[in-house]
DNA sequence: CCCCACACAAGGGTATACCCTAGGGAGGCG
DNA sequence: CGCCTCCCTAGGGTATACCCTTGTGTGGGG
């Protein structure tokens, strides 16, 4: 038998959830909460296996919910249900540790295979939910590469005295390792700074970081 | 019609490939490459809608030669379809641009729905495909909390003193900003370049923004 | 061929960062 | 209360970074 805690502040979406739930024989609802630190002070956590999770509660959010329940008790599975299908909630609750994300709109059907699979410790996400992720993932990774083109020009010897700068050399010690003069090395540690517009090392080690020159 | 070109150097896959897809009536095999600098060499890219890839190539990578192709021919569709599914791969294609990504073990109904998906520019991925980004994105954040606790513990004050380094003020700037002494500032200063390891502010910088501590 | 642009090198002078030392005040503990 | 610890504060002295300027060699274009 899965046990169930729903925790939504929509009266009318939860009695519907129950209605169908209840015609589930594996499937028993044992409590529903409408606020999330209702969810905190009940010892019914500990015979429940499964919360039916939504995110926009009245107080709390759902995922932070998720967050501190997971603290206390591990094992215990969650599944959010979410109106949103936008890559920003959906990373959030992948880092909440919830097993699982289903939109409010899918069917009968397909919720109830998502409780008895997150039920069981596997995770279970939307198919929509999934094209989101994946598309997300895919322009994130082409957005990044007109970034480097903001990198402005720096010579072979600037690069080198840089990457020495990163690992915490003086100038004097760049002088020594390149065998050439101090007055030299800070030379081009000053040609680096009005390059890459900072005031100071603290500066212009942000930006090396920033723009990947390192 | 779908016209297709086979980028694969296992002949007897590539005719079974071509002996499943003749039988659709929308799908048509144009031509198939062995090696992956072949791929470059034809004109008849022009008159190719989709690209089936292998990634282990004899020469190139399946991946690079994505790349490539989609700097040349920017609106190709290129369909993946590999043996392995492990994360590493799969975040390298997705980031290469092509469309979809299926295991070559699927069945034959879900190569020619991925196909059509793919042509008419959506993307497709094999239900094993998503569930290993997942499960890969949820195991990935949960590692990265641990990574805090390194964080030496560091005052109010001088979170203060590292947060407006970090914007490249000067220790004279910083103590009228906090109205303190030029000397207190340098003391704080120097107590966060032993709490955090490091020499100079070069490192300074560095520590914090792997440390995340801005 | 000469000139311009630019990478590289280096000096003098000043501002800034860094080291060592030290006192006053707040909070925890026997 | 007295003791310890830790944070914030600050000074003197030295090392280092930063600014401005100059000179030399090399490669591309009129």
């Amino acid at each position: 038998m899965i046990k169930i805690l729903i925790v939504d502040d929509h009266k009318m979406f939860v009695e519907g959830l129950e209605s169908i739930l209840n015609k589930e024989d594996d499937i028993e609802i044992i409590h529903r909460c409408h606020e999330g630190k209702d969810v905190f002070n009940l010892e019914l956590l500990s015979s429940i296996d499964i919360i039916l999770m939504d995110i926009n509660l009245p107080d709390i959010s759902g995922i932070e919910v998720t967050q501190r329940i997971l603290k206390m008790k591990e094992n215990l599975k969650i599944l959010v249900l979410s109106m949103h299908d936008e890559e920003s909630y959906i990373s959030e609750v992948l880092k909440s540790g919830a097993l699982g994300y289903v939109l409010k709109n899918t069917g009968r059907k397909e919720l109830i295979t998502a409780i008895r699979t997150v039920a069981a410790g596997r995770t279970y996400f939307s198919e929509a939910i999934t094209n989101t992720i994946m598309n997300g993932l895919m322009n994130n990774n082409k957005k990044k590469k007109p970034q480097e083109k903001q990198a402005p020009k720096i010579t072979r010897r600037e690069k080198e005295v840089l990457d020495l700068i990163m690992e915490e050399n003086t100038n004097q010690e760049i002088a020594n390792q390149l065998f050439i003069s101090l007055k030299t090395v800070e030379a081009h540690r000053s040609n680096l700074l009005s390059k890459l517009n900072a005031r100071n090392t603290a500066g212009l080690v942000k930006k090396a970081i920033e723009l990947e020159l390192v």
